[in-house]
RNA sequence: GGGCGAUUAGCUCAGUUGGCUAGAGCGCUUCGUUUACACCGAAGAAGUCACUGGUUCGAGUCCAGUAUCGCCCA
């Protein structure tokens, strides 16, 4: 495997490479997680599990990349890491796609079973399982794979099935009947996030409301009349100036005839407020139909008022759903759809003269993103979380870190316990979104109205009401109760009753902790029928730091056994904003219910979402997204980590610029862009071709709106030509180290460091400071600065400078040999969490050049990089004299440059280099670096006679000389040196009108004057030296 | 409506308790294939730090307001 360094090809090829350093990773099992020794650290990140949906795309590209660069830097630094890797069942998204890819064979769900349906979705899961898991790890992430989960395989189960059970003991599971987001036509709820928002040109009507016991009426604005059937008040702003003398009143509902109250509530728009452009439509009467409406229903329970609901599942009216007083002039609207209501209800009012007005009016509906047809906010029973309660939010709000929570957090008494105080946020300012969730939580409704997922563990009965049983909701069985299961008192049950009086029934809901078949069995016996819904899927998430560490049963399998212990709390946890509200929360309040109060983790890292060149989300329906696999074809992987970590900056989102290959050259290229219907930017469906005159190509926008590629037109895949400077960087470092093995032949131990040469010293001076740097950024979460630090350690301190300084005298000096294979090591090695491909693949070569390291820098052997130690130079390899001598040669090497640059002199010409006595150690000492530099062939010291046809420029304020073997260009060297006076002017005017300003003499420390009295000097000598200069022209 | 952020070179972005003659990469211009690398090297041009006020000896940085854009929550 290991062969010479003259077999290393000119230019570095990621795709011969990465498989091999793959196997190798593999074979080692690197990122398998042994328990932590006695006094080991422990470092631990949980992946934020991707959804089975679909393959990752560049977002999940940042976030695994910066874990992966957060494991491997701890793997190196010597911590037992355990990055555990998994993915999530994702119910709703899941269940669409798989019912889409259904539909494609004519079939819908409902034609199936739902055994049969769920093993489609079992497939699909599968399927995407593997395609993810291979894109993980063709990314280079070194998670445990032996530990991988999924959230609905049996280890996930258990913790599912225990904690509701839990929970449902303890009174933290509610049940009631909510509005949830209906689709009448699939019959299903929907998720927020599944309904589409569409502006729709509708109609504001306005329909009069009789006020009992007067003639006179108030006016209600509404855009959907049909639901005024289910109306159980009417709603006015208390800052009305009518609501005064309407107060206490009441209203007779047309059609129905109902009674219902006048009520006062701020949530009602007055006619005419500015600020507000639905005031422009509003009477200041708003009819409130809780059932119905998602914001009537929160007026509904501000006023303790009815929800009657007037529709069937299939969006009919209905008179069997709640609504109860149905008169007989409502009868005939019984039945109806809800669009021929609609029509019917509004001639009902025109011809009883109670329509007062119908207006234009454009709104945004919610539309189901699947059937199409406008959601009913609809009533239904469902189940929740009480979050609310003190056991749950109370605990959230006190583990944060009180430098981060604005005032106290809710007191839970008492001493404090582990977990308090212990949450911290970065960047900080997200630990505000946290805070204000949980003080504005609301319960959690956890009951989802489908197949895939986790089906709740709830088996209800509904029996007669026995005598003198009444009870609250969701009560436990008194002590005799003799209703079927009650008399059962096995601990892995839990029953709880719900009766309603009126019907004379009472409800008996049974819960079952996991593995008891045998009291499913005894409840199904008995009659009990299991709830059909699923949970959530981010219950299932919520549990995600348990549940992947064996929780509730750690021992039960050799995976899990001591995890808990070791690696809970976690370290960090790295994922998007969004997320904090719907993830971080809920496994904040699991954790620490189910675990005394433990945190899941102890950071929270929030990393930016990467956007289109427009500043727009990727998504699939633009066709803006970019597929990591294509970017590691294209340029490698260690290419697309690198960019993913220059890209992760505290303060903003990404642009990321979207190109296209054109598949007849494989260039990339600028798209043309075409504004979507939505208002998006987009690629133009169909390009032309920069590289073949005439040709097409299909863009991935274009296949989304009905473009089919061809042979003859070809589709363009997505890609980004930010993605370049990784490629170019890996392939720097290829050749560098390429490059310096054919220096090292015959490496000797270095006696002592102060004995080394000049640019020996710097190099190691600057590897330690960039070393304590880098340590400091990982720390602080700032992978950018990590990606810039690695930039300037490695391009511009050692390629740049350091092996081009060396080049004159490394073959023949032993010891600089040393400190080369020192400094390229220590190089590799802190390269290696962001690039760790090319460093993988250059080290057996590297390690191959014998034993690394010298004072102040151990650099202990190892067989991969990935296992490598983490650099930890000495602070004495810091050397301040050796780094301000080399800023000054440095500085006399570019003045030179441009001095011979701008005067056109041939690159190979020789000069020679004439300085003062003050600079004449210096220049000697570096007498061979400028040589090869900037082809100085000797330097002397200048003396009373200015040699004619010199060029100069000035340095600590004096003269340098420059003589060239030929004569100089007159012109172009006095404008050099006017304009380098011109700077010194500029520089000289800003310096003496800061000293020239009393109060900064005066208030500003004395170490700044001083300085600006040294550089002062400096500029004055230095324009002396450049007007002599221009004189002696 | 509430909250959070952004606005710095043609583009993408840094700029850590105020001390800056404002930086990097890409792109652009000029020069260069002296055996590590053209996926390279050398040099250069390029910015009213969104706008208006304020605090300060000093503001890209702090404060207030305005404009535009984005995200999250309702």
């Amino acid at each position: 495997m290991v062969h010479s360094e003259a077999s290393l090809p000119r230019t570095y090829a990621p795709a011969d490479c990465e498989p091999l350093v793959r196997n190798r990773w593999n074979d080692a099992a690197i990122g398998h997680a042994p328990l932590p020794d006695a006094g080991q650290t422990s470092y631990a990140i949980l992946i934020p599990p991707p959804n089975v949906t679909s393959a990752l795309h560049l977002g999940h590209a940042l976030n695994n990349t910066l874990q992966d660069i957060l494991i491997r830097y701890h793997r190196m630094c010597g911590a037992a890491t355990l990055w555990m890797p998994g993915t999530d069942h994702a119910g709703i998204a899941t269940q669409t796609v798989v019912e889409k890819r259904l539909l494609l064979s004519g079939k819908k769900r409902t034609d199936l079973s739902r055994e049969e349906f769920i093993n489609l979705a079992q497939d699909w899961k599968d399927e995407y399982e593997s395609v993810i898991l291979g894109q993980l790890r063709e990314m280079g992430a070194t998670c445990d794979w032996g530990r991988t989960r999924f959230t609905m395989d049996p280890v996930c189960t258990t913790a599912v099935r225990h904690a509701f059970f839990r929970l449902f003991q303890d009174g933290l599971i509610d049940r009631g009947k909510r509005l949830v987001n209906w689709d009448p036509v699939t019959q299903t709820a929907l998720a927020d996030d599944e309904v589409e928002m569409e502006d729709i040109a509708g109609h504001m009507w306005y329909l009069r409301y009789p006020i009992e016991g007067s003639d006179a009426y108030v006016t209600v604005a509404t855009t959907r009349p049909e639901t005024m059937l289910g109306d159980t008040a009417v709603a006015m702003n208390p800052n009305d100036p009518r609501a005064e003398a309407l107060k206490g009143q009441h209203v007779i509902l047309p059609i129905v005839g109902r009674r219902i109250p006048i009520i006062e509530d701020d949530y009602v728009i007055m006619p005419g407020d500015e600020g507000d452009p639905k005031a422009a439509f509003a009477t200041g009467f708003l009819k409130v139909t809780p059932a119905h409406d998602p914001n009537d229903w929160d007026i509904g329970q501000r006023h303790d008022l009815e929800a009657i609901n007037v529709m069937a599942p299939d969006g009919s009216i209905s008179d069997r759903h709640g609504w109860e007083d149905v008169s007989a002039e409502a009868q005939p609207f019984v039945g109806m759809s809800r669009e021929d209501a609609r029509t019917s209800i509004v001639e009902w009012f025109r011809d009883q003269d109670l329509l007062e007005n119908i207006r234009d009016y454009s709104h945004a509906v919610g539309h189901s993103y699947r059937s199409h047809v406008p959601i009913e906010p609809y009533l239904s029973d469902q189940w929740y979380v009480c979050v609310t309660d003190d056991r749950l939010c109370g605990e959230a709000l006190r583990a944060m870190s009180s430098d981060q929570h604005e005032g106290a957090p809710p007191s839970r008494g008492g001493e404090p316990i582990a977990g308090d105080d212990a949450i911290t946020f970065t960047p900080t300012r997200y630990a505000k979104t946290f805070q204000q969730w949980h003080e504005n939580l609301r319960d959690w409704c956890i009951s989802r109205q489908l197949w895939w997922g986790h089906r709740i563990p709830v088996w209800t009965l509904q029996t007669e009401l026995p005598e003198g049983l009444s009870t609250a909701p969701l009560s436990p069985p008194p002590p005799d109760c003799t209703l079927p299961m009650c008399e059962c008192h096995d601990e892995g049950l839990c029953i709880r009753i719900s009766t309603e009086p009126a019907d004379k029934t009472a409800t008996l809901f049974a819960c079952c902790d996991h593995g008891r078949p045998d009291l499913e069995q005894a409840l199904v016996d008995a009659g009990f029928e299991q709830d059909p819904d699923v949970l959530d899927t981010w219950f299932s998430s919520a549990l995600w730091p348990l549940s992947t560490m064996g929780w509730p049963i750690p021992d039960a399998s050799p995976d899990t056994q001591g995890l808990l212990d070791a690696f809970n709390p976690t370290n960090v946890l790295c994922t998007a904003r969004e997320i904090i509200t719907l993830w971080v929360s809920r496994m904040v309040m699991f954790n620490r219910y189910f675990l005394d109060g433990r945190v899941p983790f102890t950071n929270v890292y929030i990393h930016p979402m990467v956007q289109d060149g427009h500043g727009q989300k990727m998504s699939k329906s633009l066709g803006n997204g970019v597929d990591p696999r294509d970017i590691i074809d294209s340029h490698g992987t260690d290419a697309l980590r690198l960019v993913m970590a220059q890209i992760a900056t505290s303060t903003q989102d990404v642009r990321l610029p979207v190109d296209l290959v054109d598949p007849y050259s494989g260039e990339t290229f600028a798209p043309e862009f075409i504004t979507a219907p939505g208002g998006h930017q987009v690629a133009a469906p169909v390009q032309k071709s920069p590289s073949k005159k005439g040709a097409e190509m299909v863009t991935v926008y274009g296949m989304l709106t009905g473009e089919e590629p061809t042979d003859e037109r070809p589709m363009a895949k997505n890609t980004s030509s930010r993605f370049d400077i990784g490629r170019n960087f890996a392939n720097k470092i290829w050749n560098a180290a390429r490059f310096a093995m054919t220096r090292i032949e015959s490496p000797q131990s270095v006696e002592s460091i102060t004995s080394l040469r000049l640019e020996d010293r710097w190099m190691l001076s600057r590897l330690a400071a960039a070393t304590r740097a880098i340590d400091e950024s990982i720390t602080e979460y700032r992978f950018n600065a990590y990606a810039e630090l690695l930039y300037d350690i490695f391009w511009r301190d050692f390629c740049d400078w350091y092996l081009e300084a060396i080049k004159p005298s490394i073959q023949t000096n032993p010891q600089q040999q040393q400190v080369l294979r020192t400094v390229l090591d220590a190089i590799l090695r802190l390269l290696h969490p962001v690039c760790p491909f090319v460093t993988e693949t250059l080290w057996p070569h590297v390690q191959a050049l014998g034993p690394a390291g010298v004072d102040g820098l151990v650099l202990p052997a190892s067989d991969l990089a990935a296992t490598a130690s983490w650099p930890t130079p000495d602070e004495a390899l810091m050397d301040d004299a050796a780094e301000s001598d080399t800023a000054r040669i440095q500085t006399l090497v570019s003045e030179i440059r441009r001095a011979r640059l701008d005067n056109d002199m041939s690159p190979k010409a020789e000069c020679t280099l004439i300085v003062p006595t003050g600079l004449k150690t210096i220049a000697d000492s570096a007498a061979d670096i400028l040589s090869a530099m900037c082809r100085i062939a000797s330097i002397s010291v200048a003396d009373n006679e200015r040699p004619a046809g010199a060029i100069a420029f000035a340095m600590d304020g004096q003269e340098v000389l420059l003589e060239p073997a030929g004569g100089i260009d007159l012109d172009a060297e006095r404008t050099r040196l006017a304009s380098r006076a011109q700077d010194l002017e500029n520089s000289i005017a800003s310096l003496e009108g800061r000293l020239s300003n009393a109060s900064y003499v005066e208030k500003a420390p004395a170490h700044l004057v001083e300085e600006t009295r040294t550089q002062l000097d400096k500029a004055k000598a230095d324009l002396d030296a450049t007007k002599t200069a221009i004189e002696a022209l």
